[in-house]
RNA sequence: GCCGAGAUGGCCCAGCCCGGUAAGGCGCGAGCCUGGAAAGCUCGUGGCGGUCUCCGCCUCGGGAGUUCAAAUCUCCCUCUCGGCGCCA
């Protein structure tokens, strides 16, 4: 959510900001005018609440007709400001559901792009691994090493689901430890929360409304399953209000995340685009000062996620565009994955300034006797389990049709060097 | 699911029965005092709006109602805690 006191006072400079984003100004100009009514009707109410205020604590010292006629006459005022609540209440739902639906404002470095085309590499690393045979995509591995079992997730679940087994359930989880231990020594707190998310939590990150029909809705409670464990994670401290030295605050969570893909083909085979998925994710609460330095530090632990597991990636600085509802700066990575020839986005690492901090209402004190100010909250993933195991069974295949086990991933699979 | 108790400013807590400007404490800050500090005393400490050194309004979990007037009375709802029940 921005400051509506910013969109106030520069509705261009959110007009442009929007154009840059392929959205249109329907909703800035909704809200504006709804504002703008908003504030003239709020003083007309101030000004007649003030009247009542003051003749309501002198009616009990008057009598006779003098205290039926001020009865009357603030019978009257009451049912005027009543009908102005009304009204204003009406506008106040206008204006919140129009700054709910209006995006974050980039930052300066961001470029000014249409779509994915325009996104920026801002690093390639590791070489793109040459095979002496024609390598196979990953579920063409799984299939013969059995390490993913589509048929029967689809039986217990539905299109878009798997299940893992063997050494393909054991690679999942020594990624995991993995990422998590990496993370801790990155200087993380390791978190566990809950996978199942109310409507304020949604609201406070950004998915809701934006992405609403993109999330599972349990409708008799209310409850969203977890989209991504940014939303937990940075919820966490909705409400709260920092000590200047609690921050800054780093987080690390595994958590299964949940996506309908509404609208979307089930197009990729294999496990690239699933409706339940694994993530560590990693989120930051700073001091809105540090939080682009964050960023980088951030999309840094990422990447060493990747480069520890010898995988080749890049980097890319998304453009105004592509980038996510939430986010003021952005970067994905993306893992690249020889069997079936592309990049494969693993990661997405976002500054969301104080967007989140102020739907959510999360602060910090600057010093003991000075006003709250909103925190700037940061996320990314460290990284999507899925398309690193994509990544790993496609880069580390043999001829032979086995797997070698990442050295990073050893200690995790008892020693174990070779699947298959 | 049932019964009970709660929800009041950053934190704690009074007020509710019996409607009339939300009291007090803690923490933090400023000032006074002091050689310096502690203690003590004074003041400040949420949100919104405006004609913005000032003024006004709002704020007692949320909503509706009664009333000239609601933290206070009535109704509905949410959440928290405790007990019981059920249960991996």
């Amino acid at each position: 959510m921005l400051d509506v006191n910013i969109i106030r006072q520069d509705p261009e400079s959110i007009r442009t900001m929007l154009r840059n984003r392929n959205q249109t100004d329907e909703r800035l100009n909704a809200f504006l005018a709804a504002d703008g009514e908003w504030r003239s009707l709020t003083e007309r109410g101030n000004a007649l609440r003030k009247l009542r205020n003051e003749v309501s604590v002198t009616i009990p010292k008057l009598n006779g007709s003098d205290k039926k006629t001020k009865i009357d006459e603030m019978r009257a005022v009451s049912d005027e400001i009543a009908t102005i609540d009304t009204k204003l209440a009406e506008l106040d739902g206008i204006r919140d559901e129009c700054v709910l639906n209006i995006p974050n404002m980039p930052h300066h470095s961001v470029p000014v792009g249409k779509d994915a085309e325009d996104n920026v590499v801002v690093m390639e690393h590791g070489s793109i691994p040459k095979f002496d045979f024609d390598p196979k995509e990953h579920f063409e591995i799984a299939e013969s090493l059995d390490l993913i079992d589509f048929e029967r997730g689809v039986k217990v679940a539905g299109s878009g689901f798997y299940v893992l087994k063997g050494d393909g359930a054991r690679l999942e989880r020594a990624l995991i430890n993995y990422m998590l231990d990496m993370h801790h020594d990155q200087g993380y707190r390791e978190i566990f929360t809950p996978a199942v998310v109310n409507r304020t939590a949604v609201i406070g990150t950004g998915q809701y409304p934006n992405l609403k029909d993109d999330m599972y809705w349990l409708e008799r409670d209310d409850m969203w399953l977890n989209p991504t464990a940014e939303v937990p994670v940075t919820n966490l401290h909705q409400d709260e209000i920092f000590e200047r030295n609690e921050l800054p605050i780093s987080y690390t969570a595994y958590l299964p995340s949940f996506r309908r893909e509404a609208g979307r083909h089930s197009d990729t085979r294999g496990i690239v685009r699933v409706h339940q998925f694994n993530k560590v994710e990693m989120a930051k609460f700073v001091h809105p000062d540090d939080s682009f330095t964050a960023l980088e530090t951030l999309r840094n632990d990422a990447e060493e996620v990747i480069r520890g597991l010898g995988l080749p990636y890049r980097t890319l600085l998304l453009c105004t565009g592509d980038m996510g509802f939430s986010a003021a700066k952005c970067y994905d990575l993306e893992l690249y994955a020889p069997g079936r020839k592309g990049w494969l986005e693993a990661s997405s690492c976002s500054c969301c300034t104080d967007f989140q901090a102020r739907r959510a209402r999360i602060k910090f004190r600057p010093e003991p006797h000075l006003k709250s100010e909103f925190v700037h909250t940061l996320n990314g993933s460290g990284l999507a389990l899925p398309r690193t195991m994509v990544a790993v069974l496609e880069n580390y295949q043999n001829k032979d049709g086995t797997v070698t086990v990442p050295e990073a991933l050893r200690p995790y699979m008892k020693g174990q060097s070779i699947i298959g």
